[in-house]
DNA sequence: CCGCATCCGGGGCGATACTG
DNA sequence: CAGTATCGCCCCGGATGCGG
């Protein structure tokens, strides 16, 4: 891209995360570290092989990215976020709390894909006090979730757990908003959700960043 | 911008706020609200005047600006944040500070322009505690800038106010690191600052946000 | 002057094909 | 699997024109 040109911090920043798709990237780092290349095109659906592989190039040679030559069995690269990359994550924030309300009116069939859960729950869920750990397994979308919320960090897979202290079911929206507080358990009872469990373990869960903004 | 087809709060937001030069211009009205065409033209070097013209049709469209056609004595348009387009100041407040470092790194010739410093004072510079509002006028870089900060909110304006409580004067990016307390009055002094009026109000100002990052 | 609309050259982007 | 190569298109940047 080509640079703004302006002693301003936004406008060099956005020279550097200004690039499309780059914030995306970012995004999938930040949820998955240590990435392959074939993963993050399969979470990305629509860039072109050519772009990933070019952004990862100016990613890396801007600092944001790391790539590493695996593990010894296999014989792929992993991408990583540096730590200037991780230092993104209140920028993702941010912009994933003024986007929250364009969810609401559900782009006329846009699918939904539960992997785009991953973010939002690392990023504002958290605990509430100290206590245990919470593991949660959250069955909405077309694939199942589980998370586990400590008091430092909330880390979310892809995949069932078998340990979790609550599952939860139902339709995504309603999952969503229950899980970062915007509708009560009640409510989303009323929605169709199920809880199996411990469902106490949400009085536990609170959330951070949400401003005002739209009903998920 | 073509949008990026997921049902994800971060890619749905940047459908509407990734197009180049758009969050540069939420910038600049958000320092300086009801601007006139021709002066955000002036305030984004380099930006093409049908991309000016696009950009805000489709910033109008998606609900972040509003124009207005003018106070009556004069006959040109003028253009507002709504309440929405208000709400990016987080995501600029965030990018802001990540980018911060690399300020530091003086772009080769990249021109200092006072009015770059507006937003972070508008959007870091606070009160410490309650107490009386503090006016400040800054002589640095290629304009005079005056600041008022009270309780709720800082607003800068270009150009020299006669009421300053304090007056300051030096380097742009010593004044800079001066108001955002990464270089102490001391350190700041030996750097060529000089103040005059009441150097005690320094004591009353704080920032927000500025997690770690470079020396500006 | 102010607020665009139009035209034109160049480069970033998107889709597909191809290779180690 | 992990990219590279190629090609068409459209967006962007710069200049000019034009009505109010």
């Amino acid at each position: 891209m080509k640079s703004y040109g302006q002693q301003c911090a936004v406008a060099l920043a956005l020279d550097v995360i200004g690039d499309r798709w780059t914030l995306l990237i970012v995004r999938e780092l930040m949820v998955a570290d240590g990435t392959r290349y074939t993963d993050l095109q399969k979470a990305l659906p629509g860039i072109a092989s050519n772009l990933l592989s070019s952004r990862l190039k100016e990613m890396e040679a801007n600092g944001l990215v790391a790539r590493e030559d695996a593990p010894p069995p296999v014989a792929t690269g992993l991408f990583r976020l540096t730590e200037r990359g991780q230092a993104l994550a209140p920028v993702l924030a941010a912009i994933g709390a003024w986007g929250m309300p364009l969810l609401a009116p559900r782009k006329a069939g846009l699918p939904f894909r539960s992997r785009n859960l991953r973010l939002p729950l690392q990023l504002y869920l958290t605990l509430r006090g100290a206590g245990k750990p919470v593991t949660l397994e959250i069955e909405t979308g077309d694939e199942p979730l589980s998370a586990r919320i400590t008091g430092n960090r909330t880390t979310v897979k892809l995949g069932a757990v078998k340990d979790a202290d609550l599952r939860i079911v139902g339709e995504p929206h309603v999952v969503f908003g229950l899980l970062l507080q915007r509708r009560t358990v009640a409510e989303a009872r009323k929605a169709g959700v199920r809880l199996e469990g411990d469902a106490g373990v949400l009085e536990r869960l609170a959330t951070r960043w949400l401003g005002e903004g739209g009903h998920a």
